[in-house]
DNA sequence: CACCTCGATTGGATCGATCTAGGGCGATCG
DNA sequence: CGATCGCCCTAGATCGATCCAATCGAGGTG
């Protein structure tokens, strides 16, 4: 009543009405509100539909700040955003990002960015959780062997982590991953199908667990055919000029037909030999990059790509880390999901 | 007191510290402690020392929801996040968002995303809204004429627009943007000073406000060069072909020595129209783009474009929304910010 | 010495929801 | 016919912070 009178006295509501100006209205005391709201089951189908009216006209919503001290939750997922690198392709977050935006929505959460520090990369989840600020985190960045995993996991705090932990044979946390080897394996037998023999790798340093993981999905395929991988393979940085170089030496020395890439990067830099070359891309030489970027799509020849089923992957995080903190056994430790093949001219 | 039993039978603690432990422990009341976290000025000395060893030592940090309960703010401020359009290379988004974390954090805000439904474009808003979710939004989308800045505008919701309000003079709401017309024209001019005097424009149909502006920087700048445009616009889809199209046309009819254009988007096709002519990018024509996108970035050649200065925009839109939340009298009600060229061996 | 000011600190009320008991009432049962 | 059980609903306590008004002691004034 003193929250009615106070608002009379405006034009225009100053607070938006609360549970109890709900009850008030309805004549029916606040848990019932609470239960139209949160369990219908437990009301009468009149009185239920009663307050329902009353909430509809008076355009309640409730107080989420309230509610989240009450429940000691928040319903906010924390993810780490680190922009893509500049002088890259690899703008897969994005995607990723917008998935996962849909996927919480679609069970009642929201998504929370805070910034990454690379100095101190703790900072911002150690801040989070101890202000109760959010339910769960999503950790995107486990491959570089930082720390994050290993001391959510110390802190018992809920998240699911997107990329199997490589180097840690010791983690013990729930994760999501997209099998790179098989989208690689895909990638390769879709050239061998075209009639390819001589296919080229052009991967990442061998320090990267990630980079020999999709190699691998090259050799198994190769092999498997009885083809041969000798001399065909090359590792360098994730940059354009290195794929570029790494394709000319390799055309130099292997004369390849076909070229499967660890990223979309490196394909490009072997499309700038190819053009350099006047080889036309897909008619002389094959080329298949990974990611299905922008830049994959876009490039005027078109760039086949192993694409990675990133709402999938969204997905099956928010299944997760509901199974997880509604502290239901999680049966699976790691889930691998199956990247698709892209197809476009380039091959 | 209760508290700290109840924590000592665990091995761990179930809950964090609150207010009234720091308080008891350091043996002053909890308004004090209260005060040392928000209002350190109002403290003796020593006894802030002393209270900040003891929140140090027990790893204390405000509970988010009762804070937000108590001040009616969460600190939170909301973005529809809308990924970008496969096929297109207008990937600005991905950095904008990295730059509005950054500049929201150092603020102490942070960012809540949220999906866009494009049948009922305000229900997101309403929803976080009414239920008091995040202090603020920031409204991405104004071009397309959607109903979003109106309708915060009319529910007195504090939100700050990243584009100007095109087609609605009515509006009064603050906005940032960038200068489009000034980075073309600084396209224009550098592609002049290089001793092109045929620059071909390629840009978007008439009932883009956008790109009519942007279209204006390179007429205006023509003109100012005692250089003609005439036969050498043209207005297309912003698609790969489109652009490759409308470049075959142009280079038929008019012979331009010269492109600029609306998007990425539009330059690659540029560029794949000069590669089948076997013009090379740079020597025989010069192409500049617009958005700085990673396929500029790694396209083989380099493409030049103009970046827009998106850190800066949202630090800009972050100082706004802070005036706006204390109620200052915000100066002005918009801001246009100056974009640059990133220059590179197309041009 | 009473009175007032002022800086530092305190205790109670409060934000708006949910949790926990428990109450009213009609139906069922021994 | 009284006891018991469920269903539906209610009242008070509670989450953990901040707001508000008040207190307390030290120092200055008339």
């Amino acid at each position: 009543m003193a929250r009615n009178e106070r608002r009379s006295g405006g034009t225009l509501p100053v607070t938006p009405p609360t549970l109890a100006d709900v009850a008030e209205r309805a004549g029916v005391s606040r848990q019932t509100v609470s239960n139209a709201v949160n369990n219908p089951d437990l009301l009468r189908p009149d009185t239920l539909e009663r307050v329902r009216q009353t909430i509809a006209e008076l355009g309640y919503s409730p107080n989420r700040a309230a509610r989240n001290l009450r429940t000691r939750t928040s319903s906010l997922i924390g993810l780490r955003f680190a922009p893509a690198q500049e002088g890259t392709a690899n703008a897969a977050m994005d995607r990723f990002v917008h998935s996962l935006v849909e996927a919480s929505e679609e069970v009642g959460y929201h998504v929370l960015l805070f910034p990454g520090d690379d100095e101190d990369p703790i900072g911002g989840y150690d801040n989070l959780l101890r202000s109760t600020a959010v339910d769960a985190f999503v950790v995107t960045d486990t491959y570089l062997g930082n720390p994050q995993a290993a001391w959510l996991s110390q802190q018992r705090a809920p998240f699911v982590a997107f990329g199997r932990p490589w180097d840690d044979d010791a983690a013990r946390h729930v994760w999501v991953d997209v099998d790179g080897a098989a989208g690689i394996a895909l990638a390769t037998q879709h050239l061998i199908d075209r009639g390819h023999t001589r296919i080229a790798w052009i991967g990442w340093r061998k320090d990267s667990p990630i980079g020999e993981d999709r190699r691998s999905g090259w050799v198994r395929t190769m092999h498997a055919n009885g083809l041969s991988t000798t001399g065909l393979a090359s590792r360098v940085e994730d940059v354009v000029h290195s794929g570029a170089e790494a394709a000319a030496v390799l055309l130099d020395e292997s004369a390849p037909t076909a070229f499967v890439c660890a990223s979309d990067t490196l394909a490009m830099g072997v499309l700038h030999t190819l053009w350099i070359r006047q080889l036309a891309p897909g008619r002389d030489i094959a080329v298949v990059g990974f990611d299905d970027s922008q830049v994959a799509q876009v490039y005027p020849v078109g760039l086949t790509s192993v694409r990675q089923p990133l709402e999938d992957v969204a997905v099956e995080i928010v299944r997760t880390l509901r199974a997880l903190l509604s502290h239901q056994p999680v049966e699976t430790r790691g889930v691998l999901l199956e990247p698709t093949l892209a197809i476009r001219d380039s091959s």
